[in-house]
DNA sequence: CAGCATCCATTCGGATACTG
DNA sequence: CAGTATCCGAATGGATGCTG
């Protein structure tokens, strides 16, 4: 559980935008994967998240720890260490998480048919 | 499937505020679950919708068009009359949605457990 | 390293008024 | 009935700069 994440866990071609799921804010599914591996420290998690800033990734993890899917462990030492890791009801989130991604792979075609379809407003081609 | 919604499917005490699973934006959910009883009309989702502005519940619908889940038939007449219903898509979310629906009644507790032992920044009480 | 404070743009949900 | 148009406030998400 300590194999580092992978960066491109998250592909930007495969970004929640599309995906009409959501966990909580537009990163907590993710991170809720990302803690499924084991616990991780905030800048790890800053990996595979590319282009989260570190507010924003606090504010997810507080609102994730608010409801209890996560827990905050700080290890003092010569370097400070902050740790994440999933509790049991987080860990419980893991399944339905799972059935939800498995609909996106499924149905991510059909997906993006319907979108390039749709009457395109707006943008031109 | 055409018998009236329950007015009180969504009640405001179970609202989504509380629920970390969201598809789409904040009624997508709701209406996909109500259309999955059969195809409704416009006026009729905004019964158990309770609240919901016919500006919202129009752009809800909108984008639940575009992504292929929802497929808008009108019917011309006397009385012009609007349906919505689930596409193949659409109905595929259903058992996603299930999941998730039955991970929040098993866990909906804890959930408030953990609300109200978090240190309630702000609000007094 | 792991944040917090501040400021800012965009989006979201909604109220109100009007149309065919 | 089934929307559209316009305006608005609040919440989201993010950039930048600073701290222990």
């Amino acid at each position: 559980m300590t194999e580092p994440l992978d960066p491109e866990m998250f592909d930007p071609l495969c970004p929640s935008d599309l995906m009409p799921i959501r966990v909580g804010d537009k990163w907590a599914g993710m991170i809720i994967r990302c803690l499924g591996h084991g616990p991780r420290r905030f800048s790890e998690l800053r990996v595979p998240l590319r282009g989260i800033t570190a507010k924003v990734l606090t504010q997810s993890l507080r609102a994730l720890e608010r409801d209890g899917l996560v827990a905050r462990t700080v290890y003092a030492g010569p370097a400070q260490r902050v740790e994440y890791a999933l509790t049991p009801l987080g860990r419980s989130l893991l399944g339905p998480l799972d059935v939800m991604c498995a609909w996106a792979e499924e149905h991510w075609d059909e997906l993006l048919d319907a979108r390039e379809a749709s009457p395109a407003p707006g943008r031109a081609g």
